[in-house]
DNA sequence: TCTTCTCTCCCGCATCTGCGTGAGGCTCCG
DNA sequence: CGGAGCCTCACGCAGATGCGGGAGAGAAGA
């Protein structure tokens, strides 16, 4: 895994704990190929020092800053400097701020009690363009995924109900969906309400509004 | 790695090439701890299996099936058997299909031309809970993870008019945005006229797809 | 065969909506 | 102080919508 580089990864840490910190940045600049020339104990020093460096490839990020929280931290960092990798430092395996610390575009994820060696891997994943997860997270992340996507509840829309329904969503009134499907307006407004009576639904609004959410388009 | 289980792992293959599943299958079998009483040369046949026979702990599937394709085999499967873990075998790496298929439920997602301890190491791994997928591929899904939530243009709603656009969400008229927010009927026509005006629409329906695909709500 | 489902079309009416226009009061900022 | 921005409220009107009814045709299934 050790292999010498032609130029040293530059990571930068976040970490509002001095003697974590400290650790960290010891433990980087005791690896070859890794220098950490720069720590910060919250995101707002980060920020402002990116007005006059070069962003690192990688920063280490604790998620539970005060001020500005790692979790908005990633997001701004990856606003000024899409191409640095964010990993994410925590103690607890806490469901949620992984999942929007991954959204807000985190490469990963490490556990403050990893080993050595987990860290060093999670940055030379990072600077590859890998991502940083144990399996089981990525099991967590999945599932959220798949909670996100699946619903898909059957109403018993038929076809041409889809197609209104569908029609719908773009904003389109009863007359310009009736011209678009080559139907009487009367038909359209018949279709409407059949939908709302499946969708269990009393506007139009609602139809789109359950439409969406639910994912029936 | 390689460890004795108390009772072996049963292992299903869905998969349409002969040779390649016939080679799985002896590959399993060959492994202690795994075994493969069952092959399929497709998701019908899987399914029919389901109704005669106990689910298998995790299931090779082929992601490019014909007839019922891997990604709704999988979606299928797992509305039968939630429990069981699905592999999916594949010979590219295809973004969309793979997203697709961790959508419907995958456990992860195997190479064709895998090495044969991968291959073990994803089974049992899919069996402890979690997901096989390489560092590259967990880059793919989080990517689409951040294009899902990250958008969030800012239109520059006041805070009235997103309390209007909420309750414009939730299928209200205007006379019961205008009770809730103990407003008068003009005001939330007013507001809600403003909001057209931000979000460039011209209809409520538009307004509610918008703030949902765009996540305003 | 008869029923059910779906798709199609129609009428009428109370209500809701989109939009033009105007206006008073408030706060914040230069 | 004056303007800008926001929140509030108001009138009127053409057009759209939700919903009550009714009805015919074809396809699918019991």
């Amino acid at each position: 895994m050790s292999q010498p580089y032609q130029e040293a990864i530059t990571v930068w840490i976040v970490e509002d704990n001095d003697d974590f910190r400290q650790t960290m940045q010891d433990l980087i600049n005791s690896r070859d190929g890794l220098r950490c020339p720069h720590v910060f104990g919250s995101c707002e020093d980060l920020l402002a020092a990116l007005n006059t460096e070069f962003a690192p490839e990688v920063v280490l990020m604790d998620i539970g800053l005060p001020g500005i929280s790692g979790i908005e931290g990633v997001r701004r960092l990856k606003v000024i400097s899409p191409a640095t990798h964010v990993i994410m430092l925590t103690i607890h395996e806490n469901n949620d701020r992984i999942f929007q610390a991954l959204c807000a575009g985190a490469s990963g994820y490490l556990l403050k009690m990893s080993s050595t060696d987990k860290i060093f891997e999670a940055v030379e994943e990072a600077c590859k363009g890998g991502v940083v997860m144990n399996a089981k997270i990525a099991r967590r992340v999945l599932n959220m995924f798949t909670q996100l996507s699946a619903p898909k509840w059957d109403y018993g829309l038929t076809e041409r109900e889809q197609e209104v329904l569908h029609a719908l969503v773009d904003g389109k009134t009863k007359q310009q969906i009736a011209e678009s499907l080559f139907l009487s307006f009367h038909t359209i407004d018949t279709h409407l309400r059949n939908i709302y009576a499946k969708l269990h639904v009393h506007s139009r609004s609602d139809a789109v509004a359950k439409a969406l959410r639910e994912r029936l388009v």
